[in-house]
DNA sequence: CTACAAATTGCCTGTTGTGCAATAATTCTC
DNA sequence: GAGAATTATTGCACAACAGGCAATTTGTAG
């Protein structure tokens, strides 16, 4: 069903995710000025030259490090149980409640408070986001098996990820599970923007 | 009704549409890696720390020359005639046939041709996108006069973004106006695409 | 006219991107 | 399983780039 992993894929990605994880943790804790690539290979134990051939920056590491699935089994995950059958729009719902785990609400939270101080973070939480989408999508595209047509997949799942990207590129401030919904004034609740989201999507604007 | 620009924004703006305008014709006839800052300012004849001063890199140039409205004037332009009390979709809707100019599908498919060839583009293709969402946001917010609430109108053109992106980033070929549509084998309609959108949207899914 | 604010510039230095060639690890073929 | 082919990692070297600082020019306000 999967495309299978040679061992060699399998420690490519391996280092991909270390040298991401790496550049992320210093982000929180240093903020995205507070160190250098030199730091981010000093602390993953990879050469400079090995960092520059995963990442165009250390800005892609950091965003790619909060959105990316590390595994082909975590994005299965976000499958379930889905009978075949299951019109698309339900399969994309489902997936987008899935998706919705603690440590995702953590990393989104820590990506926007860091993009707000650094904007140049912003172009490639964009692109972070979009390979989520293509992740989604190419999992909906073998799921519904020619059910319906790459152009209506990719409009569906467009405008979803285009819904939701303000919560993720930070022009909407976003309350989470845990948080009272009027602690912050103009605070919204992820979840329940994600139904708003679909409920127009269903029924029309 | 807009903002009034001082003399002082003016020319800030002019050197930066300036620089960028230079940037891209660069990039079109030598391709990305064709050339540096360097070159960019020696043809727009500014210093490169002024450069730095307007874009992070040269590829956020090439893609804010692409899609960015160069004046108020032309951002006011997609309005035409619309009475105020349109509804938001609708208003959303003529915005985007207006957005069709040859020019700009020029611009689109150059744009799109750089990416292909040079991934490093995309990520700033996303972001002068988000740009233009958010110039069409304000547009709407002013022109709705409270009708409609801040989530909602993020909501719709969020969606609607984020249904042509794949226009935009590559993941969809596109036939224009003058060819025709069968031309290419798998190629889309841009018009007909939107109207597809919109479509959706009304009705939903 | 004068004082103020902001844009442009040059200079400087640490940081970054990338081609090339060498090495090490994985995969393939027989 | 041994040798050949493929691919990831690395070091080196050098051009390109980012950004702080201070000086200068240019628009703004009173």
């Amino acid at each position: 069903m999967m495309s299978k992993q040679s061992l060699r894929e399998l420690k490519k990605e391996a280092t991909g995710h270390a040298l991401a994880d790496a550049a992320f943790e210093l982000a929180i804790d240093r903020g995205l000025d507070g160190f250098t690539v030199d730091d981010i290979v000093q602390r993953a134990v990879y050469s400079r030259r090995t960092f520059a051939n995963h990442f165009s920056c250390k800005e892609e590491a950091v965003a790619t490090a909060a959105l990316t699935f590390k595994s082909t089994k975590e994005a299965e995950d976000l499958i379930g149980d889905m009978s075949e059958n299951t019109p698309l729009l339900d399969m994309l719902y489902h997936m987008m409640k899935m998706q919705m785990t603690a440590d995702h609400f953590w990393k989104m939270r820590k990506l926007v408070s860091l993009s707000r101080r650094n904007p140049t973070l912003v172009p490639y939480i964009l692109s972070a986001l979009q390979r989520l989408k293509k992740s989604a999508q190419q999992i909906l595209t073998e799921l519904s098996h020619g059910r319906y047509s790459n152009e209506h997949i990719h409009l569906l799942v467009g405008a979803v990820y285009g819904a939701i990207q303000p919560l993720y590129d930070g022009s909407l401030d976003v309350s989470l599970p845990g948080e009272s919904a009027s602690e912050t004034s103009e605070a919204i609740s992820y979840e329940q923007y994600v139904d708003t989201i679909f409920n127009y999507l269903r029924n029309g604007f």
